[in-house]
DNA sequence: TAGATTGTTAATCGATTAACAATC
DNA sequence: TAGATTGTTAATCGATTAACAATC
């Protein structure tokens, strides 16, 4: 990534690139600033500027290339490089994130999930095999692996967190409705679903 | 809610709750916005000025009395107040959220699922009942549902949008990698997985 | 040409941070 | 008292919006 964009871009970027996938889909040729920004509700000079960020030219009267624009978003934003990480927790979320293949469209590669229930240990869930959580060090460091997705439930999040920092993890992507506890330089993201939901929610009176 | 707050401060607050959650369950009973700010890599400053919003007041020299900050909390984000919500696609991510325990306790309560493969139709999941799609606008009217959660293919995903659109949704929970076309005054959050993974990850040189 | 669009600068807006008096 | 903390105002920072010349 040349320059750290903000993650406010990042994510808008990537609201772009599902627009302008569904519009191949399409069999469209191109999209203009207003239509973009009609879609998501925000300014026009703003879907301008994001794109300017990608070094992608659009076109007086017509607007952007959609397929070079797609292109210039995934180089970008690194969709083409294989980022591997591993599942901690394989319960509802976890097999459902690992089922999941649109992660795997944008570049997450899910090695293996772990768990401490020895009924699930052994099994494969999508042909990735559940290991039980004591092996953790060990994969991790042989893959060296560095993306970790915590779907535990949440009595466990700080010990499993524990675990995976220990074990060399440097991203967390964190499910569970807890606050981890983590050194300086391990990055967490938390999800917070329910605040999420609050927040779209918060509209009603 | 009295005033609308912003999105940024409903999401911070639900953290807060999740960290107070903790503290509760270990048995302490204050906590001061240094320690808040520390766990959360925030300014301690802004931690006071947004639980100052839910009216709650601490004490000099101690902090915050943990209980009543958290009852607080609830109270503004309407924890309490029971929201019911349908589930659009009962897929791996649909089953795993109907599972999702955290949802009710935060006053989220799937009334139902629905699904156009008739093998799932007629069954149940964590106890709530799978509906024929083509049931949606009888089983939303009837129980007067307007938080629609979407865990469909992003191929059906407009399609299942205008269905819920039709059948009277106001707020759609987009867990698609799809921006969705909706009329003004239906409201869409993009659950965006994908972009909220890559800006964790976009540190990474 | 007229009109729609880009690219870009300046202005605005809002959110966060810094600072500090008041308190216990 | 000394020190830690709250509550709050002022300053800063960054993100979004408005405006508009240039382009086709």
């Amino acid at each position: 990534m040349p320059n750290k964009l903000a993650d406010n871009v990042i994510k808008r970027l990537t609201l772009y690139h599902f627009i302008l996938d569904d519009c191949e889909t399409q069999g469209l040729e191109y999209i203009s600033s207003p239509q973009i920004a009609e879609l998501l509700g925000i300014d026009d000079s703003l879907v301008r500027k994001d794109i300017k960020l990608v070094n992608n030219c659009g076109k007086c009267k017509i607007g952007y290339e959609i397929k070079p624009l797609k292109a210039c978003i995934e180089h970008t934003l690194g969709f083409r490089k294989i980022k591997d990480a591993v599942i901690v927790g394989a319960g509802n979320l976890g097999s459902a994130l690992i089922r999941y293949d649109d992660l795997e469209q944008y570049g997450f590669n899910i090695v293996a999930l772990f768990d401490n229930d020895s009924s699930k240990v052994g099994q494969s869930i999508n042909s990735r095999k559940v290991h039980h959580i004591s092996e953790i060090t060990k994969v991790l460091q042989e893959k060296q692996i560095r993306i970790g997705i915590l779907t535990v439930p949440k009595g466990v999040a700080q010990e499993c967190t524990d675990i995976l920092v220990q074990a060399g993890i440097k991203y967390i992507w964190n499910f569970t409705p807890r606050v981890l506890n983590v050194p300086n330089d391990v990055r967490v993201w938390n999800e917070n679903l329910i605040g999420n939901l609050l927040s779209a929610w918060a509209d009603e009176s």
